[in-house]
DNA sequence: GTGAAAGCGCTAACAA
DNA sequence: TTGTTAGCGCTTTCAC
């Protein structure tokens, strides 16, 4: 693997006799060159192994034709088929990608939309970890767009943003079970201090408003999706004088890690009885386990192209003033929601 | 959001009083510079809330501190549990990195690759959808470094490589279904083009072979994970004059679409019967199905977290021959591979 | 300890 | 149709 220096464009140029600006003319298809011309160059570019310096270019022009995506974990389903879709977007609009996983630290998610900004991307798609953003103003007031996505930006920045509706979906969910004849309905959330976590909250306590049904704070168990403190909270939970006969679980992981913790406590759903639950976000193999697991579905893919959509308009040129999408979420019924009162 | 043009290495000496080269020691930590100027131009810096344009500084240093990741899908837990390992081991080293997915399209590689080459990224981890590499050469030769994830290179290209052990995985998950008393053992595997499934039939094969019994090619399907392609080969082996009791599954998205399929066509695994089934891959639930599904795990984050270390060795300088790394699999027996003969 | 000048590889603006 | 010149924002080299 011998070393050779890159050919440039005037090494282009020199090998096809011709001057600097006609090599740039003919690799950027601008008109105006004489075929003949532009076959030597060609010829020329072929034969030295030629590609254009993406970074040279960017420098001059001023724009990279990149963007940077920062969101909580790709490892994770829900941002994998976000980011799947943003890559799509990004490339129907010549545009490569930076991801960047923040692990929900708000100083990393910090550390990479800077490093991102510092390398002058486009724009930025970001699922913020923290709640204050106050680092990206002068960086918006340099240019750089920026789209929230899943969760709002912290005040003061007024920015387009892709939200589902977590309240909403959450209501309904638990609507579901009310309508299946609970009225003991726990819920096992996310850490509180997560937007969507506290908006799935308030979607449940309106659905119990709305059915007439006391809000009982002892129902209720917030933290993360960690197995050991799933465990723990459903283990008070069943002990509970008056114990809850249908569970409402606050998004995916949180979904898997209660159904591994109930198998282990011997009170997973069955058929033939157990806790009835709904949980937020779909998963793979939902529709296989027994009973298959009834969801409030979002839509990653969907997120993710609406947020890369909003912020490929913005690059455009587009002015309008900042937008807020909501998305839908749809209930899935598969079985485990619609398990009567034990 | 007034766009004002962003501040350069020029405006922050102006603004402080001293020459451009000052500025560039100070936000370089260079040694030799006097305290007190050193803070003039920090306060300077924070007042106009400069940040480096690394695009200039990449330009000028013939590095740009970035890779770039090319898989098959993120949205495939199996390539985003790789993307997030490389990711870490990346930001470890200071680089950020651009993702793309090639969707299986080697047009789409090609394009990936040669785009990140293109922004002159100091390394690439590819997991080949093509087999033919020819194009990567001229990058290989200008210094671009490279280490293939999952599957080889196409002939021709000597460079570093991270594989799994499929054969042997696939040998001793057919011999697991073997040792509990199968002797008709079906073969579903992905679309023979892709390495990893190729050489997953020749641990079947080997399997077989050591254990004394015949090799069947009726009881072998190849092809692309779609639910319609599985269900149609599934219904051919179940209809067999002579059955299969047992099937080995050569990936994740293949297992799942399997229990799909063998779900609706009635003969899905259970206590009481049905197929036993060993997949290649672990996936998330399997342990939660009934019965559990026995698989032979790879390590997705292993094989990235593997082939970034390559990556950044190489980067730092090592010079050593190419490698070619090949990572263990792990049987972890659930209960749906230990199921006797029907 | 500090600075002036050159140049990384390219495009924009303007000749010829 | 082609070429020349300047300069994007930075680091490198060398001088003071």
């Amino acid at each position: 693997m011998a070393e050779s220096r890159r050919p440039t464009m005037n090494d282009v140029a020199a090998r096809a006799g011709v001057a600097l600006k006609t090599v740039s003319r003919v690799v950027n298809d601008e008109p105006g060159v004489n075929a003949a011309t532009a076959e030597r160059v060609r010829h020329a570019i072929a034969l030295l192994g030629y590609r254009r310096n993406e970074g040279a270019r960017d420098l001059r022009r001023g724009r990279t034709a990149s963007i940077g995506l920062v969101i909580e974990d790709v490892a994770d389903p829900f941002y994998s088929g976000l980011s799947r879709a943003v890559e799509d977007v990004a490339l129907g609009n010549g545009s490569l990608v930076f991801t960047g996983s923040s692990g929900e630290d708000p100083g990393r998610e910090r550390e990479l939309v800077l490093a991102f900004c510092a390398r002058r991307v486009d724009g930025l798609i970001i699922v913020p970890a923290g709640a204050d953003h106050g680092y990206l103003a002068p960086e918006l007031t340099a240019g750089i767009r920026a789209v929230f996505a899943d969760r709002p930006a912290g005040p003061g920045l007024d920015v387009d943003t892709v939200l589902c509706d977590n309240a909403g979906g959450a209501g309904a969910g638990t609507a579901h079970l009310i309508g299946h004849g609970h009225r003991r309905v726990a819920f096992l959330g996310d850490n509180p201090a997560i937007f969507t976590a506290e908006e799935r909250l308030r979607g449940y306590r309106d659905a119990l408003a709305a059915a007439g049904l006391p809000y009982d704070p002892a129902l209720v168990a917030m933290g993360t999706p960690e197995q050991a403190r799933v465990h723990a909270d459903l283990t008070r939970l069943l002990a509970l004088p008056d114990p809850p006969t249908a569970l409402f679980t606050g998004n995916g992981r949180t979904t898997v890690t209660a159904l591994r913790a109930l198998e282990s406590l011997g009170a997973r759903p069955s058929a033939t009885g157990g806790l009835a639950i709904v949980g937020f976000d779909d998963f793979e193999l939902a529709d296989l386990l027994t009973p298959a697991v009834t969801v409030v579905a979002q839509d990653p893919a969907g997120l993710g192209r609406a947020a890369a959509g909003l912020l490929f308009r913005r690059l455009a040129g587009d002015a309008v003033p900042p937008e807020r999408l909501l998305l839908p979420t749809r209930l899935i019924p598969r079985g485990s929601g619609e398990l009567p009162p034990g």
